[in-house]
RNA sequence: GGAGGGGUGGCCGAGUGGAUUAUGGCGGCGGUCUUGAAAACCGUUAGGCGCGCAAGUGUCUCGGGGGUUCGAAUCCCUCCCCCUCCGCCA
C-alpha cells in the first residue's frame, strides 16, 4: 500500500509511476477521500476535546444538581461524536480500499516500457547446448524415466498437479536442502513456517484482497494456503518496530505454493510449468531504506550462484514498468533455458518492494539516536522454484539415451549422478 | 471436543464507571555526587493520526473489533491469543 500521506502531498508522483506502468488506479478518487477524511477527523477530535474537558467538569462536580446539568449539555454532543465516528470508520475504510487499490511507485531504476516484451536482458550466462538429438520436453523425459507422474496424480487430484517418484522425488529433496543451506551459509536464517495463515496475514503481505482469485482457503475455518513462503515471512514482524542494529533481517523458507491458477487457464497446461501445488525456497529481506538497493543486487547475485553452480544455461531480465508486479519497485526475472520445451522457464523472481508491503504490515523499525519509527523495506526472491528448476536440469541434462546427467554439484547430495531410463 | 483461569507500557505488576495527563517497581537514557565506578538522589522513558513554519497543541491506543454511558482499562457482545485440567491424537 503506498502512503495516504504521498497521495495527498505529490499525487503527481503517484500519477507519473501509473503511466509508466500502464496502469489506471483510481488516484483522484484517493486524493479526494483523503481530504474528505481530515476534514471528518478536525471536526470529531475538536468534539472529542469539548467532550473530554466536560467529563473532568462532571466529575469535579460539587452538587448533584450541577452534574446532572452538565450531563445533559452533553447529550447532544455525544451524538454528533456518535455520528462522525461512524463517518470517519467509513471514510477510513474507503480511503484504505482505494489506497488498496494503487500498486507501488516504480522505481527509478526501473526501465520503461509496455509489457513483458520490453523487458530488458541484463546477462546470460552459459550457451544453449548444441543436441545432435532432439530433445524431449521435460513431460517427455519424466515419464519416460518413470519419475514424473502426472497421469496418476490427475487420477487423485485432477489437472495441473503432478507427483514425483523414486530418483524425481529425491533430486527435488536433494535440491531443496542444498538451496537452504545455500542460503543458510550466505548468513539467512533458516525457517520453517506455516503454510497456512489467517485473512490477516494474506492481507499484511498484500494478496488480499487484490489477488484473491489466485488463492485456496480452507472452508470452515479462517484458512488461507500460503501461494509462497513470501506471506509467512512477511508476518514474522508484522506489527512489530525493529533495532536499526538488527537489520538487515534475512530469512529463507521452503513450503510448498499453492495457486488456483485460474486466470491463466488453458496456459502451460503440458507438464510441470504451472500447477496448483508445488515447492519453493524463498529468501527474504528486511531492511533499511537506504540499504534496499545494494539487498536487492546481493539476492539476485545469491539466486544466480544456485543456476550457475548448477551449469543451467539462463538470463537476467530486468522487468520493465509496464510487467512490474503489483508489489514491487524494482523486479528482476531469472529463466532457465529448456531445450525441450524450446522456452525460456522463470525460476526466480527478485524484487525490492520498497516500503510498499512493510507498511500493511506495519513493520517498522527505530534508529538507535533518531526519534520515531520509519517503514522498513522488504525485499523477496525465489531461491528457487522447484518444478521449472527441475524441468530444466532435465531437458538441459537429456543425453541421446534417454538418461539424464546431473550437474556435479548436487550428485553427493542426491546419491546418484545419472538419472537412467527406467527398466 | 469439554471445563476453568488469564491478556495493562521494553519487562514485572496495581487499578473493577469520573481527581488516571494509566499507581509502584525493574530495566534503559541523562544528570548530581565521585579520581573513576558503585550506591544514593533527581530527571526522563511508546506509537498512530490531525492542526501548526516552528515551539507546540489536540485526539486515539490497556489483546483486536463492536456496543452501553454525558464519560470505559473498568460494564456488555464478539473474535484472537496464552495457561491449567479432562478427552482424543502423529
Amino acid at each position: 500500500m503506498i502512503s495516504a500521506q504521498l497521495v495527498r502531498e505529490h499525487p503527481e508522483e503517484v500519477r507519473r509511476s501509473l503511466e509508466r506502468r500502464r496502469a489506471d488506479a483510481p488516484l483522484d478518487l484517493a486524493v479526494e477521500q483523503e481530504r474528505g477524511r481530515r476534514e471528518i477527523l478536525a471536526e470529531l477530535e475538536e468534539l472529542r476535546a469539548g467532550r473530554n474537558e466536560a467529563g473532568r467538569r462532571i466529575g469535579r462536580a460539587e452538587s448533584d444538581e450541577e452534574r446532572q446539568r452538565l450531563i445533559a449539555e452533553q447529550r447532544a454532543t455525544a451524538e454528533r461524536i456518535d455520528e462522525l465516528e461512524a463517518s470517519l470508520r467509513d471514510a477510513e475504510a474507503a480511503l484504505d480500499a482505494t489506497l488498496g487499490e494503487i500498486p507501488n511507485v516504480v522505481g527509478a531504476e526501473t526501465p520503461d516500457g509496455d509489457d513483458e516484451d520490453a523487458n530488458v536482458v541484463v546477462r546470460t550466462h552459459g550457451e544453449a547446448r548444441a543436441f545432435d538429438f532432439e530433445p524431449s520436453p521435460h513431460w517427455e523425459l519424466g515419464e519416460r524415466l518413470g519419475i514424473i507422474d502426472v497421469e496418476r496424480a490427475a487420477a487423485m487430484s485432477g489437472s495441473r498437479m503432478y507427483m514425483l517418484r523414486g530418483a524425481g522425488a529425491r533430486l527435488q529433496r536433494a535440491l531443496i536442502g542444498w538451496f537452504l543451506d545455500s542460503h543458510h551459509a550466505s548468513g539467512y536464517e533458516e525457517c520453517y513456517v506455516p503454510a497456512m495463515v489467517r485473512e490477516e496475514a494474506m492481507r499484511a503481505s498484500g494478496q488480499l484482497p487484490k489477488f484473491r482469485d489466485n488463492l485456496y482457503r480452507d472452508d470452515e475455518e479462517d484458512y488461507w494456503f500460503v501461494p509462497t513462503a513470501e506471506v509467512p515471512l512477511t508476518n514474522l514482524h508484522a506489527d512489530q518496530i525493529l533495532d536499526a542494529e538488527a537489520l538487515p533481517l534475512r530469512y529463507a523458507a521452503h513450503t510448498p505454493c499453492f495457486r488456483r491458477e485460474k486466470t491463466s487457464a488453458g496456459r502451460d497446461v503440458r507438464g510441470i510449468k504451472r500447477v496448483h501445488q508445488f515447492e519453493k525456497v524463498e529468501m527474504y529481506q528486511f531492511t533499511a531504506p537506504e540499504d534496499s538497493g545494494d539487498a536487492l543486487a546481493e539476492m539476485l547475485a545469491q539466486a544466480e550462484s544456485l543456476l550457475q553452480q548448477l551449469g543451467l544455461h539462463h538470463r537476467v531480465l530486468q522487468i520493465c514498468s509496464g510487467d512490474l508486479g503489483f508489489n514491487a519497485a524494482v523486479s528482476y526475472d531469472l529463466e532457465v533455458w529448456a531445450p525441450g520445451a524450446r522456452e525460456w522457464l522463470e525460476v526466480s523472481s527478485v524484487s525490492n518492494c520498497t516500503d510498499f508491503q512493510a507498511r500493511r504490515a506495519n513493520v517498522r523499525y527505530r534508529a538507535a539516536d533518531k526519534r520515531g519509527a520509519r517503514f522498513v523495506h522488504t525485499l523477496n526472491g525465489s531461491g528457487l522454484a522447484l518444478p521449472r528448476t527441475l524441468a530444466a536440469l532435465l531437458e538441459q541434462g537429456q543425453q541421446s539415451d534417454g538418461s539424464v546427467v546431473l550437474p556435479e554439484v548436487i550428485r553427493e547430495r542426491v546419491g546418484f549422478g545419472v538419472i537412467e531410463p527406467a527398466g
